[in-house]
RNA sequence: GGGCGUGUAGCUCAGUUGGUUAGAGCGCGUCCCUGAUAAGGACGAGGUCCCUGGUUCGACUCCAGGCACGCCCA
């Protein structure tokens, strides 16, 4: 069906008004516009409900997602991690598993008690008391939804197929209905207790926060070092005071201890100064004096020695506080800062309250919950603790009781909610027992598969190995309540409430809504006693960690259908969240269920901005995600996240460029090699089925399908192994192989007027190689993917590529030694371009000869069609091949020391002399495949040919490059005519250079004057033919002329087209 | 202070059990092709594989110690 003469795709007028069998495709596309085509489509078409649906239930493959908080925009973070739990699941599916995807939303905790705060006015816990917690709760409520909308628009956006319309809320009541149950086995267990610890507090949130809250947010900060002294009664020498180095002078007035280290030297010294009988160790000496002469040392002590002694307090608010103002002794005392004596506030540190509480010295807390003195302390009484610190010093100072004062600068926990500096101070809090679960939980983390691995193993595994008791409670109003009622006359009789039901029974009240204001109501009377509810609610890490059973109404609903599906088979999470997520779910899973919560888990590392610093808002330093997606599109977005080390939990520097990069090398390349393949499909009317595949005579058609089984074993065996990165390398060499090689050997193939078979082998290959690569490519780029397969697909095939099995049976098309064969033409091709280059000869001089030479005749034994592809792409009369190199090059040989150093271990070394000594006979013998036997000195070594590498060296002169045990030689002589041939190409590539600087469209004919001289008349007297069917000139005469003076070959010649 | 990770070309990164010539892309330079064209290709320049020591016939790779950076914790 084309024009006599001209290649069929030079015919288009001739179709029109004929319809195609595929869609016409420009090869320019905006690629963004295109992907919101393909949402609609799968709206439309509910595919995800039916990629879902069409699985088997019985073969479910369980996903787990981490619940956000939804109180602001997505940012990389997410859509990166929200990439991995797509990709994933949208394998697994074409996998043949059934894998629901429930989008989840961390709706309690502090984040979302901000911004209702926020909107309400309110400054703090007390305000909301007043208020309301009623009305606060439903403030909290009616935000919690305020960002969803957003989050559903861009997660959609990005291409994740996940259930937003079943989606599951913390804040339900079935979901907290799970809580009360997982608390109460909890409780069963033994497991919550109740505790006064030390704890990091939020005096602006009124609360505590966790032990791994604490510290998200560290600042440094300057605070006053100050040195006091107290004076020790009943020490040996009298008047003698101690030094105590504080950076908290706020805790001073709580002071009802002084602690030294048993085993730390001490010294008595008499200051010059002043006079007076200071104690420190002798350690910090030199921190106070500069020279010996300011002080004298009256006695030396161990800290033993000071044990049991007394002081006189500093102050006189809680003179009788019982066993008070004495010397402790305790490992912890250190000599790395301060005086070696430290004081003690039991109620304001850590190691304060263990010590005190050992020697029996009831705390002192004379802070309210917004850390302000007490009535207690009557001289600051309403003063912000910190702010007191001033007041104190200048007290201390004018009492003389100051000794030293600066300030030091450190590093401070701050609460990351309101940027306030956190106190440490004694809580009343609730935990979960889980430092006696250690062993049990490392036992199931070794179950599971962490990507990388050294997450799981090193890093998570620390952290369990080290696992503390887990406070559970906190002080706030919005959040799952703990389900403990208290008798309001014994705070020991307790009742632990699993469910609603359990509630409504005991307390004889509608139980409508398990959140604070409506359960705070409900009080419960049993044998005459009256029980209220501890007023505390959860930490929300804990309703996230109990997700799996939550989401589920476990065990109230999906009994049966939860315990066969757990654990979940796939769970993916930044690597912050090996505090956070990861370790609630285990440490509940394996206190439950004494199982781990998940089989595989991909952790992804943070994403940076460009300048390597964190992204941030403020400083603008990267691009907005939508308008990323936009620009380059979705499917670019992903590649881009996923082809980098960052889905193996090391930081990536977002860069732009990179996702432009994933557009133009592997997106536009697929595009271009579709729109190749539809555009001529079309002017030829081809129809998938019009002729069988696989049947395909010709090299190139099975090296492709080769070439894509190759690429679909290498991405199965990632993603089987969850290594997503390495899953999305294969495409880029696969697609290199189709464009840059298949393709471009197959144009002739797909040009020629002729319909032979071997066009119709090409048009079946090419189509069956674009549908498989579309199924491979699917999960990672579903945009693109979809596209193609939507135009490619037939009418028994299944209505979305995402429906389809991922590719398996391809393995059977695997030809390695074609594979090798090709790779083998490829370097020769490569060795004949570099030898043009080298000799100075472009490549549209025709040359007479290539020589391929190899010993191996194996190594190229189809030669016929592989020859053809040598003799086009170096544009050669003809390719020879032979198996003796000895006219072109010399052999030269080295040791192969990977396989003689397993043979010969050290001898090696005089082996490799012996080896470059061979000589030539020797040498043809080993590059032949034969062995060798070396004698030196008195030992022999017998050698295989592996052992020796043999390499060819070009004879000088010739054009003759050598690659391992192939030889290429060309032989540049020119006759008069490849001289005719050459300036006749010269020629047709200036006309065409020409046709396209007149804007002559590509199928318009023209007339074609030519003057030159001699030689170039008779080129084209030569090449008429040839030379007019390529410009598509439908006349060409050499006569003078007027027009565009070019240079062919070192001939002048000028040229003129005019449009027929 | 502790745990974990990272350190390879100007930039972003590969480098699978140790094997003597360490790769890719971008960028740069030179050139080619130009009927897949927001392309494509060839060639080239560019490296103390963070440092020091050790193990080994042989170390980017294994071990030890250090340095720098990051994350987490105290």
């Amino acid at each position: 069906m084309s024009l006599p003469g001209l290649p069929a795709k030079f015919a288009p007028s001739i179709f029109r008004g004929v319809s195609f069998m595929f869609k016409p495709v420009s090869s320019k596309t905006d690629f963004a516009a295109m992907e919101e085509g393909v949402l609609a489509f799968w709206t439309e078409h509910s595919t995800f409900k039916k990629s879902v649906e069409n699985r088997p239930a019985t073969s479910e493959f369980v996903f787990y997602d981490g619940p956000p908080f939804a109180t602001g925009l997505p940012h990389y973070g997410h859509l990166l991690a929200g990439t991995i739990k797509d990709i994933v699941p949208r394998y697994q599916t074409m996998r043949g598993h059934r894998v629901e995807r429930r989008f989840g939303w961390d709706c309690h905790g502090l984040p979302i008690e901000a911004l209702a705060q926020e909107a309400l006015g309110l400054a703090g816990a007390p305000a909301i008391v007043e208020a309301g917690v009623g009305v606060f709760n439903e403030q909290c409520r009616s935000m919690v939804t305020t960002y969803v909308e957003e989050w559903e628009k861009t997660v959609t956006r990005m291409g994740r197929w996940v259930d937003f319309k079943n989606d599951y809320k913390t804040m339900d009541k079935d979901f907290m209905e799970t809580i009360w149950w997982v608390f109460s086995e909890l409780w069963k267990q033994g497991r919550i207790y109740k505790a006064h610890r030390i704890m990091p507090y939020s005096w602006k949130l009124n609360t505590p926060l966790s032990n791994f809250e604490a510290g998200r947010n560290y600042q440094d900060v300057q605070d006053p070092a100050i040195t006091v002294r107290v004076k020790l009664i009943g020490f040996e020498i009298k008047d003698a005071y101690a030094l105590v180095w504080t950076t908290t002078p706020w805790t001073l007035p709580s002071n009802l201890a002084i602690c030294a280290g048993a085993d730390i030297d001490y010294v008595a010294v008499s200051d010059a100064e002043s006079g007076e009988v200071y104690v420190l160790a002798e350690a910090r000496l030199s921190a106070y004096y500069k020279k010996e002469a300011e002080y004298d040392v009256l006695k030396k002590i161990k800290g033993a020695d000071l044990a049991g002694l007394t002081y006189e307090p500093l102050f006189d608010y809680f003179n009788d506080n019982p066993n008070s103002f004495r010397v402790l002794l305790d490992g912890f005392v250190s000599t790395e800062d301060g005086t070696g004596i430290v004081h003690m506030a039991p109620a304001y540190g850590e190691d304060d309250y263990r010590i005190c509480r050992a020697a029996d010295i009831p705390l002192v807390e004379p802070l309210d919950e917004d850390c302000k003195f007490t009535a207690q302390v009557s001289d600051y009484e309403g003063q912000f603790c910190k702010d007191a610190d001033k007041a104190i010093i200048k007290r201390l100072k004018d009492e003389g009781s100051l000794i030293h004062q600066s300030t030091i600068q450190h590093s401070y926990p701050f609460c990351e909610r309101t940027d306030t500096p956190l106190i440490y101070r004694a809580i009343d809090a609730w935990y979960v027992r889980v430092e006696d679960l250690r062993e049990e939980m490392l036992a199931n983390n070794a179950q599971v598969h962490w990507m990388p691995e050294y997450v799981g193993e090193k890093r998570f595994a620390n952290w369990l190995a080290d696992a503390k008791d887990w406070n559970i409670s906190r002080n706030r109003f919005w959040g799952s309540c703990i389900p403990v009622w208290v008798n309001i006359d014994d705070s020991n009789d307790t009742v632990c409430i699993s469910s609603a039901a359990e509630l409504e029974e005991l307390s004889g009240q509608k139980v409508t809504d398990l959140h604070k204001h409506f359960v705070d109501e409900i009080l419960i009377k049993k044998d005459g006693k009256t029980y209220r509810r501890t007023p505390e609610v959860l930490d929300c890490w804990f309703e996230s960690g109990a997700m799996p059973y939550a989401q589920q109404h476990y065990p109230f609903e999906n009994k049966a259908h939860f315990e066969a599906n757990f654990p979940a088979h796939f769970i993916a999470e930044g690597l912050d969240q090996t505090r956070g997520w990861f370790y609630t779910l285990m440490v509940l899973s394996t206190a439950l269920f004494k199982k781990p919560a998940f089989k595989n888990v991909v952790v992804n590392g943070l994403v940076l901005a460009e300048d390597g610093l964190k992204m941030s808002k403020r400083l603008k330093n990267y691009p907005d995600p939508l308008h990323v997606v936009h620009e380059y599109g979705a499917d670019a977005l992903r590649l881009y996240l996923i082809n980098s080390p960052v889905v193996k939990a090391e930081s990536l520097r977002f860069s732009e460029e990179g996702v432009k990069h994933a557009l133009r090398h592997l997106l536009i390349p697929l595009w271009n090699s579709y729109s190749f393949f539809v555009t001529y499909a079309n002017i030829d009317q081809w129809k998938p089925g019009s002729s069988k595949l696989g049947e395909s005579s010709n090299l190139l058609d099975s090296w492709i399908e080769s070439s894509l089984a190759n690429l679909c074993q290498e991405v199965t065996a990632a993603m089987d192994n969850y290594d997503l990165q390495r899953a999305v390398r294969p495409f880029v060499a696969f697609i290199e192989d189709l464009t840059n090689w298949y393709i471009r050997r197959s144009r002739r193939r797909f040009w020629k007027s002729e319909d032979d078979g071997d066009k119709q082998q090409a048009y079946a290959t090419l189509y069956h190689v674009l549908i498989e690569l579309c199924k491979i490519a699917a999960p990672f780029t579903p945009f693109i993917a979809e596209e193609i397969y939507q135009n490619l697909r037939t009418d028994g095939m299944p209505e979305s590529v995402h429906l389809c099995d991922f590719p398996t049976a391809a393995g059977a098309k695997r030809d390695v030694a074609l594979e090798t064969q090709m790779r083998i033409v490829m370097d020769v091709v490569v060795m004949g371009r570099q030898l043009r280059k080298d000799r100075d000869a472009k490549v549209r001089q025709p040359l007479r000869r290539l020589d391929v030479v190899s010993r191996d005749s194996g190594l190229l034994n189809q030669v016929g069609e592989l020859k053809q592809i040598i003799v086009e792409e170096l544009n050669v009369r003809e390719v020879v091949f032979g198996d003796d190199e000895s006219e072109l090059a010399t052999l030269s040989a080295k040791a192969n020391f990977k396989t003689l150093g397993h043979k010969f271990g050290k001898q090696v070394q005089v082996i490799n002399q012996a080896v470059q000594k061979l000589s030539g006979n020797e040498l043809h013998a080993v590059a032949s495949g034969k062995g060798l036997t070396l004698k030196i000195g008195a030992e022999t070594f017998e050698l295989a040919s592996e052992d020796v590498i043999v390499d060819r060296i070009p004879k000088e002169g010739l054009a003759v490059l050598s690659q391992g045990a192939l030889v290429v030689a060309l032989d540049l002589e020119l006759d008069d005519d490849l001289i005719r041939e050459g300036l006749a190409r010269e020629l047709i590539n200036n006309v065409q250079t020409l046709r396209k600087t007149s804007g002559l469209d590509v199928t318009d004919r023209i007339h074609l004057k030519v003057s030159s001289d001699e030689a170039v008349r008779e080129a084209v007297a030569a090449f008429d033919d040839y030379i007019q069917s390529e410009v598509l000139a439908l006349s060409l005469e050499t006569i003078d002329t007027e027009g565009e003076t070019v240079d062919l070959n070192g001939h002048a010649c000028v040229i003129n087209i005019e449009k027929a």
